[in-house]
DNA sequence: ACATTGACCTGAGAGC
DNA sequence: TGCTCTCAGGTCAATG
């Protein structure tokens, strides 16, 4: 689930229900999580402060500790927040449980844990070392520097809009989506696309992303005409006569219209 | 430089 | 109901 609009709307949620409240207790309960931090080093860092604010970077989120540092959280596959304060509202798979002096607490669940805790003393440090390619929503991706990044590499779309090195953010789910507004087949080859074509993609990507996240990220309120609440082998495609099909492409499950997109 | 495969983990959901 | 099997939205390393 977690890719850049997912974890934009787990942002939004860590706002409203995280911020600024008194960091109590912090209990890491599987360590191979964490990344280059104890779990004994991270509660420390916690214990008796709170979180100011959050960030975002393609799929990684953010949380500033005072006079400490940033929680780093990935969310791998299945990870997700729940903000709550009875034990009977907890969720199935914690792996990380931070308790605030207000009796509630915020669970980071993980159930496949591929994913990561870690904590740094500069972002932008964090950002470089794992070699994250431009945030879509960052005012620096421009249409000029995504032709530039694009016009560098060779191979499948879909590879290229999945590797997080030349843009940060966008998973299978989005980059099949993506590629159904731009009308590209997700195995075309990108030496073969011409500026139009690159521009268009470049706006569907942007679209896709601000929409999915002004919808919560839920597929049932996206508009009629997207991909995702169709997401099926053999059912009718959403934009014009043709059918999804499903293919492995760059090794993953795509889905796509036999007719609309091309190579 | 790129594609492909498997490994990492676990359990939800499908199929029988 | 219960068992087995397949599959999953991420990332990384090894191999071709």
């Amino acid at each position: 689930m977690p890719e850049l609009p997912d974890v934009e709307v787990f942002k939004r949620y860590f706002d409203a229900t995280a911020l600024h409240h008194e960091i109590s207790k912090t209990e890491v309960t599987d360590d191979s999580l964490l990344g280059d931090i104890s779990s004994n080093s991270l509660a420390r860092k916690l214990k008796g402060r709170k979180f100011q604010l959050t960030d975002r970077y393609g799929k990684y989120l953010f949380a500033k500790v005072n006079d400490s540092g940033w929680l780093i959280l990935h969310f791998g596959m299945t990870g997700f927040l729940k903000y709550f304060k009875n034990d009977d509202e907890a969720p199935d798979h914690i792996r990380m449980l931070v308790h605030f002096t207000n009796g509630y607490r915020l669970a980071y669940d993980c159930q496949r844990k591929l994913g990561l805790i870690d904590f740094t003393k500069d972002l932008e440090d964090f950002i470089k070392q794992k070699e994250l390619g431009k945030d879509p929503f960052r005012s620096s991706f421009r249409l000029e520097d995504f032709k530039n990044t694009i016009r560098q590499t060779r191979g499948g779309i879909k590879a290229f809009l999945m590797n997080q090195k030349w843009i940060a953010g966008i998973g299978n789910i989005y980059s099949d989506e993506i590629l159904f507004h731009a009308g590209i087949h997700p195995e075309a080859d990108i030496t073969e696309m011409n500026d139009e074509t690159l521009k268009n993609l470049y706006s569907s990507l942007k679209t896709v992303l601000k929409t999915a996240v002004n919808n919560k990220v839920n597929p049932a309120e996206f508009p009629q005409n997207y991909l995702l609440p169709h997401r099926e082998d053999g059912e009718k495609c959403p934009k014009c006569s043709g059918t999804i099909q499903k293919k492995t492409v760059n090794g993953r499950s795509s889905y796509f219209c036999n007719k609309h997109q091309k190579k």
